[in-house]
DNA sequence: GTCTATAGATTGATAGAC
DNA sequence: GTCTATCAATCTATAGAC
């Protein structure tokens, strides 16, 4: 699975085959569907398996500091932790969700629940920085801005504009 | 082309498979590959002729008027005005490249000049209205508010999600 | 240029011995 | 639970008659 996981986020879904799981886990081909039915449920274990460990940063954080404005920065800075992986692979949630909205909105809806989950802890930092009615507007907004930072930093391959483009974001969080 | 075209735009280009094309277009098979000598060379024709209907709307807008705001504000606008399709099949830019940069980056360095039309454009009208030297810096962050807003106003399918978010955006650039 | 037939590889998935 | 062999469908691409 956490083969699969790689291969999805590098290659996308569509491009990774049952072959490249099987070669890059090292485990044979019977084998992998004694655990799961078919790749989709493949696919599925490794959205659960985001949601896991995204529940883990996000508890993290929370453990780590009390004051709302510092975590709605870890947030970005989690970015530009990740940037070299991101310029190149994009984000491992917007990407997968863009390529399943297209065409499988079932699943896609599944890989919604992990935008659900930062927007959800984002608006909660919000509304602790007295941001009541508008908490959940400015949480998307915030995840908007963040994905469109790596998008374009994606297409032009270019982590300083990455770098140029979160300074903005935290500027935004000041001034709050 | 036109059929290969909406195909990649609404099930990505992966996942359109040759038989597709042969369908939609109502052409047989032999017949496509006497004008196309592989399934990549139909995506590299399929590009060249969104950067040709991107640049002749780039050409009616700078017809139309010569206010370098207003303009901008059409690009805007063009979002809004597409807003039913952006939220069920994302931009039909955007999602390309992020496809193919997983992946197949050769090909994604022609489908950034969809990028770079645009880029090249709002920078010229963003010079006109005296920001001179941080012109590109300002053209990369519209391009990259408005990726995050389609890309969120697609994994919710939410239109009026959208419509809030330029909103945002068109009060960005009066404040400039 | 149009059309049919099919090659050759790869896809996701299964059967069944051990 | 492990492993081999293989299925049927589909994939992109080509050959060659008309």
């Amino acid at each position: 699975m956490e083969s699969a996981r790689q291969l999805f986020y590098q290659h996308g879904y569509e491009r990774t085959s049952f072959a490249d799981i099987v070669q890059a886990s090292g485990l044979l081909r019977g084998n992998i569907y004694h655990y799961f039915k078919s790749k989709d449920e493949i696919l599925e274990a490794v959205i659960d398996q985001h949601l896991k460990d995204f529940r883990g940063v996000l508890e993290k954080w929370d453990a780590k500091k009390d004051d709302p404005k510092a975590n709605l920065k870890a947030f970005v800075e989690m970015i530009v932790g990740r940037k070299s992986e991101l310029v190149e692979y994009g984000c491992p949630v917007g990407s997968l969700n863009i390529e399943l909205a297209k065409d499988r909105r079932e699943v896609q809806q599944h890989a919604a629940e992990l935008f659900d989950l930062f927007r959800n802890w984002l608006a909660e930092n919000l509304r602790k920085l007295g941001k009541g009615g508008e908490a959940d507007a400015l949480a998307l907004h915030l995840l908007g801005r963040a994905q469109g930072i790596v998008v374009i930093s994606q297409v032009y391959r270019d982590e300083k504009l990455l770098n140029q483009e979160t300074k903005l974001l935290r500027g935004w969080i000041d001034s709050l």
